[in-house]
DNA sequence: CGGCTTCTTGACCGTGCGGTCAAGTGTTGT
DNA sequence: ACAACACTTGACCGCACGGTCAAGAAGCCG
């Protein structure tokens, strides 16, 4: 959109963006209406085509400030760590606490997943993420700490399990964290059978 | 819908749900309409109506359909094997092969779990799904084959560690479904650590 | 105050959707 | 041959969608 906004139209703009993901969350990217949005927040149709361009724009903006959001959460928890493994696991946790407060965007994410006009922009996200692993994980084979393995497929592994775990205890029901973060660690660096 | 169908009656229902079913994975549930359908068999709108009572019934039956097929191969696939380790990996590996002949699935299922009205019929396939890894699982534990911690922690585990790696090397790329089958099993049993 | 920019309104538009149905065509059993 | 049933057609309906825009309100600066 590109528009010089004052400090109330950049929180007209946050607004939007944050109504608009949860009713996106729960009800559906498409089934959510953009009359639909602007009735929420008691506001006419013309403020919302003053802030974004269309619909499609809106969900790829709350796309990249969900996946900015938890990338900076995994990188202030891991910090300068010297130990990779550990960092792994520090990432991990932080994953974990940032989609506790932010339960709505698992269903952003599997949405966008599946939509062409979306995934290309999720996916560069990820791949991001991937990266971040597989260099914890080079420095782990490095120092004889991870098995010499394809550092990639390692880190799929990782956030597969992250990933399912915390969808399960973690959105679904709503377990403690800490436990979560404990058992997905524990099958990440041990899987079923154990040292 | 519950009617009366004669063999060509029960090959145009299968057609349209093949169709659809594609259709649906590539272009999305909502995007691709009811007349888009029709059109790609050359049919009249009425023949959907005849079949089926409304978009989202086929939906449905389409979702069940994957659903069971999936299942069907790992039952098949462990047998009567009596070494549960063993069944978890040949079930990893059934999994593996039948998601490559039907890679739209995952778009289906993932679509499937952001709206209210598919996700209960998705869950409830999964919960079986996960049940059966389960007991395989309470089975290895007894023969101390497995890490005494809860089975069904361990199972989401599994599924999520498939699940992502098939995803990404599987549907994404599409590699050599016995390498990420060995990366698979080696990434469940062992983790990142290995024996 | 006046003038400029930022922001807001809501009626309106064209389009395409999911779903209906009266009419007709094949097919099957007797 | 005939009736009964299984299937197919496509024009049509009402509706709600994403998006537009002329008009005006509110905030800000000289």
């Amino acid at each position: 959109m590109e528009r010089r906004l004052t400090a109330r139209g950049k929180e007209r703009r946050q607004q939007l963006m944050d109504y608009a993901a949860t009713r996106f969350a729960e009800g559906g990217y498409h089934p959510t209406s953009v009359a639909e949005i602007v009735q929420g927040l008691g506001v006419g149709k013309g403020v919302f085509y003053w802030y974004f361009d269309s619909k499609e724009e809106l969900f790829l903006e709350i796309l990249k400030e969900a996946q900015q959001g938890m990338r900076r959460a995994q990188r202030v928890a891991y910090g300068d760590e010297p130990d990779p493994v550990r960092r792994i696991e520090l990432g991990i946790r932080a994953s974990l606490r940032w989609l506790e407060e932010n339960r709505h965007v698992y269903n952003l994410f599997q949405f966008a997943a599946t939509e062409e006009q979306f995934a290309p922009a999720l996916r560069r996200g990820q791949e991001v993420a991937v990266a971040d692993v597989v260099r914890h994980i080079k420095d782990g084979i490095v120092e004889g700490k991870v098995r010499d393995v394809d550092p990639e497929v390692l880190a799929h592994g990782v956030l597969g399990v992250t990933n399912q775990l915390s969808r399960i205890y973690l959105r679904d029901r709503h377990d403690s964290v800490e436990e979560i973060a404990d058992a997905a660690v524990a099958f990440c660096l041990d899987g079923l059978r154990g040292p």
